[in-house]
Formats: structure tokens, C-alpha cells, sequence
DNA sequence: GTCTATAGAAAGATAGAC
DNA sequence: GTCTATCTTTCTATAGAC
């Protein structure tokens, strides 16, 4: 046995990676096992050591990605509520996420792909909607003027705007969108003094 | 010429509904030309007498689909403001939307299979949802307390919700999802009072 | 305008060598 | 575990009959 255990975690861990990539920027049907796994710097016959067939991996890409996503940040313990409320709507409501160059979150680049697809598919959305939603909440559940129904329409909001800020053509009106977007999440969310206006902010690329 | 030119108008409609009905529910990719035209009541060939190929017919659909979306009517001469502005909402943001049992709107239904698309198909989109966005300032710019941009986060909540409601496999959480959703946007909107539970209300069939 | 037949390309999944 | 080769199915688009 040539390969070690190790040798086969990374290698799964780069076509997950790989897939997260492929399946957000192009969707299920546009993504063949063939690029999935020449990105991945590897040949078609080697996937299915490590995914049973296309629909498993498209699933396992969707939880990798949803718990890697911007949405699903921890609080560190040396912010506030409100720098870290902000922190989260500057980064997963900006120009970066909706154009990649932050990871994508599957929640709101495969929403309709996944809305599409079989049932098993959308349990997984389910439970990873569930789960950001869960996790905002105890988040912010100490501010007693937020309730459960607020962030659940802030999230839908944050997930539509870059959902589809994406299907614009014209990025002055994606970057409109955003900005509305996160100064509508911070009044419903009772924290309108912080106004930011920074979707433009590029990374160092 | 045993074909008049209002029968080539009526078959071209009928593919065109069909149209907004399979790619909205299934998507660009799993809806082939002989479903799309089974689904009319034709075979395969007939359909490049009406359409230069499947991409022209996806973008004929995303206009003709906004067009007749609720989030497009016009406000009748008898209703107020704040009827219509509750009625838009408890249409659009309804179980029977998502379910598709009122005609699916294509900005919330194939948003990410648009983003996914060509530039082409995206500018289709980015015209069409300046389109809503400006029917609905037009109506509510009375209003002096909405600004564009409430308007804007509003519709990205609105088409958001629908699309996360139709990839969750929940209806329970469907129906928070949209209960929450319209209630923020009347927030939104600055017409709280006026909160409506009904997402439940199914059309009579 | 609509039909059937078909050319040509692409992709999912398996087989077997190394 | 990864590779190449291949089987099989599916789909877009065209050709030609009616």
C-alpha cells in the first residue's frame, strides 16, 4: 500500500475543496467529474475512491461550505456585539464574497441549484440554514430587542443580496444592492448607528 | 401555407410558458428541448421554428416570467397604498409561490441558475429586476419615510426568501421563513401595523 | 410549421493495469 | 490510490419528408 491514510484525507480534502469552487461558480449540471477533478490536480477515475458518485460529493460540499462561509463566524471574545454584528455584514455582504475572492458560501451561490436538486440534497440545505440561523441567534439573544423572526429574514436578506448581486450584470447596481442590504440588516437587527459603506473594499490580490 | 401567423403565436406562447414552468422549477441545465417541448404538446424539430436555440428561449422566459410575476402588478385605482403593499407581499412571500401554485417569478426561482449563466442572460436579469424595483418606488415614492434603497433590501428579502424557501425541505421552517420575511419588510416599508400571518392560505384546487 | 431520423459531442460510471 | 480505456446514455442541433 503505497498511499498512506493521510495521503487520502488530503487528497478528499482537494477535491471537497475543489468542488466548493466548481459547484458555487458554475452549478451541479456545468461542473463534470472530469473538471472537478483536474482542478483538484487529478484524473477522472481516481473520484471514485473517495465519493461514492457526483450527487455525495456535491452534498459533503455544500456542509464544508456553509461551515467555512463568512455566516458562520465565531464571535471572538474580545469584540463586541455590535463590532462583530458589522464585521459579519461588511464581509459576506461585499463586492469579495459575491465576486469569490472570499470563500462562497453554498447558502446563497447554490440556492437555487439546490432547490433544484432531490430531496436528500435539500436536507442538507435545511440543516446548514438551520444551523447559521441557530448560531447567529445565540449570538445576539443577550440583545433582547432582537427576535428569533429578525434574524431569520436578516439572513434570507444577506443570502439574497449576494445571491443575487451574482446574477447582475452591472456592479455599481450589486454594490447599491449590498450596501442597502447592510444597512437594512443593521436597522432590523436594532443597530442602525453603525452605517458602514464599504462593499467596494478589495482584498490585496 | 397551411399555417396561419396567429397559430405560429399561439404555438411560440406555449413554449414560452412552458418555459418559465420547467426552467423555473428544474433549471437551465435539466430541462432539455424535448422536454420543453413535450411539455408544449410538440416534438424536438419544431422548436428552431421559433427559437435560435436554448439560450434564447431561457432568456424569452426570464422577461415574459417577470412580467406576469406578482412582484410586477400594478397597484389597482381603488386600493391604498398600504392594501397594495400588504397584498404584494402576502402573494409573493406565500407557500403557494414557492410551491409554484401561482406563476413562479423567475428572479427568485432561477437566480442562481442565471448568476451561473452567460453575461447575456445576467444583463436579461439585471434589467428585469431594476424593472420591479422601479415599478415599486414608482408606487410607494409617496411615501416620503422609504428611501430606494429600503426598497431595495426589501426586494432582495422578498426573492431571497422565496428561493431559500424552496430549497429548504421543511415547510414549517418555509413558512417562518416567510412569516418573518413579511413582516420585516413591512418594517422595512414603515407599515408595521399592518402584520399579516398568512403564508398558510393555500389557492383553492 | 411540424414531423422523424441522425450526426456529433459530452458526461457518468465501471474495468483493469500499475 | 491513481491511471487510461471504454461502455452507455443523453442531448443539441441539423436534414429532409410532408
Amino acid at each position: 500500500m503505497p498511499y498512506s491514510k493521510e495521503h487520502k484525507k488530503e487528497t478528499r480534502q482537494k477535491i471537497l475543496n475543489s468542488a466548493i469552487t466548481l459547484f458555487s461558480t458554475h452549478g451541479f449540471d456545468q461542473v463534470s467529474i472530469d473538471d472537478l477533478m483536474k482542478h483538484a490536480g487529478l484524473t477522472r477515475g481516481a473520484f471514485y475512491a473517495h465519493f461514492k458518485n457526483k450527487k455525495a460529493v456535491y452534498a459533503k460540499a455544500i456542509i464544508a461550505g456553509a461551515k467555512q462561509s463568512r455566516i458562520n463566524q465565531c464571535k471572538p471574545v474580545d469584540m463586541t456585539l455590535e463590532e462583530w454584528t458589522i464585521d459579519l455584514l461588511a464581509g459576506y455582504l461585499s463586492i469579495d464574497h459575491v465576486y469569490q475572492h472570499i470563500a462562497p458560501c453554498p447558502l446563497a451561490f447554490m440556492v437555487t441549484d439546490i432547490a433544484n436538486n432531490e430531496k436528500e440534497i435539500r436536507a442538507t440545505y435545511t440543516r446548514m440554514f438551520k444551523l447559521i440561523n441557530k448560531a447567529i441567534l445565540s449570538q445576539l439573544k443577550d440583545n433582547s430587542a432582537v427576535s428569533e423572526e429578525d434574524i431569520l429574514a436578516t439572513t434570507a436578506m444577506m443570502i439574497g443580496s449576494v445571491a443575487i448581486g451574482r446574477a447582475l450584470n452591472d456592479e455599481t447596481m450589486t454594490c447599491r444592492l449590498l450596501d442597502s442590504s447592510r444597512a437594512a440588516s443593521l436597522k432590523l437587527l436594532g443597530l442602525e448607528k453603525g452605517i458602514i459603506k464599504d462593499s467596494l473594499i478589495k482584498s490585496q490580490t
